[in-house]
DNA sequence: TCACGACTGACACTGAGTATCAGGTTAGAA
DNA sequence: TTCTAACCTGATACTCAGTGTCAGTCGTGA
């Protein structure tokens, strides 16, 4: 996967972000994103404003960086599967490789969904990120399943819409407090798709 | 439509909001977003800087305030639809609606559509908003065709996936000056869910 | 004509984010 | 071990977005 040497110098600057994000991110939680400042993060985790606002360019990195890797992640399971599977299929088992990156502690991940789905700016950020990772991801998709035309509107529209679903199962998921099954809710909201009636014939069994 | 009965003082508001952002779009699109600050923009329009924050909260909304009423439009017209229509077939002539809202003046919507793709400020400001807009429009659709098992999901999915054709078709749009034919991209972006093998089997004539 | 509400400009303030600089620390080569 | 260059840190100063207040002005309706 990542054949990086990671220096001395890396993996320190790697372990201090991480603690400092663990600091703000209880500060964030206890008195919400808006209200805390850099001053008060900074005291809390024991260093300078100025160290902090190196580790991260803005107060929503500070929450968000944990999702920067999904977009490799959901490229890189697109290449892993086989190709001859259409479209849908291979983008709801890349979200698949994309939710159990992002699942590793269940209730952390729900009160970082939390903490974002009642924060704005954070929604923002995310989804900004999200459109970042798509040029990427239809290009992988094209490499192995060209258009017919040339044009690239069909594949930018099914990523898009898979991401959509990525955010949508989250936030169900993280609002049945991490109980649901998420192959199932992505097998749910993937089925938005495949319903030949194009109604809300849900669940037929 | 809207009958409000708009007094002297709403009108009067609303000439100087729309003067404002004129002056201040024609600055942006000369020297970038970013590079244009809110004393630049009351300098040039003549009024005080406190005034001009007035009419606009965030220097985002100066650009993105004529999106604002696109929530309603898709919803009214997603009324206006017969309900015996399948859901994809709603939603799209909902957005045929709104790209005829955005549409009045062509140059100008390709022009501030530029703008908006090479300012990562206002992308993520405009996503906000289309957020905003997706539970009314849920609702409305499950009104008329409710979900089977209750849930919402499929519902929520299908209009952000449609939400996403919008601002992937006027990208496409923009790109070729205003000389593509929008009914003819809302169809080939919405033929991305209705072709049955979900390959990239666009414009088999 | 008067009174009330809204609009305006001026000012002060908080907080995000940028840039710079001097001093201290560490990695790695000699 | 020693030296050097790269890096990290805290301090400071700065720009600018956005909020809040206040006194003065203007339009409107009674």
């Amino acid at each position: 996967m990542s054949a990086a040497p990671l220096g001395t110098r890396e993996i320190s600057r790697h372990a201090v972000r991480a603690e400092l994000a663990r600091v703000a991110f209880n500060r964030f939680c206890l008195t919400g994103f808006n209200q805390v400042t850099f001053a008060d993060l900074s005291e809390a985790a024991g260093v300078s404003r100025s160290t902090f606002l190196r580790y991260f360019g803005t107060k929503e990195d500070v929450v968000l960086f944990v999702f920067d890797p999904v977009g490799d992640v959901i490229t890189d399971a697109l290449d892993a599967e086989r190709a001859n599977q259409d479209d849908w299929s291979r983008l709801r088992n890349a979200l698949e490789s994309a939710v159990r990156f992002l699942v590793r502690d269940v209730q952390e991940l729900v009160t970082i969904l939390g903490l974002i789905e009642q924060t704005p700016a954070l929604c923002a950020r995310l989804r900004e990120k999200q459109t970042e990772w798509r040029p990427e991801i239809v290009a992988r998709l094209l490499k192995t399943t060209p258009s017919a035309d040339g044009s690239s509107v069909i594949a930018n529209v099914r990523v898009a819409a898979a991401l959509e679903i990525l955010w949508i199962v989250l936030g169900q998921w993280s609002a049945s407090d991490g109980q649901e099954d998420l192959g199932k809710l992505l097998d749910a909201a993937f089925a938005a798709f495949s319903t030949p009636a194009c109604r809300q014939t849900d669940a037929p069994s």
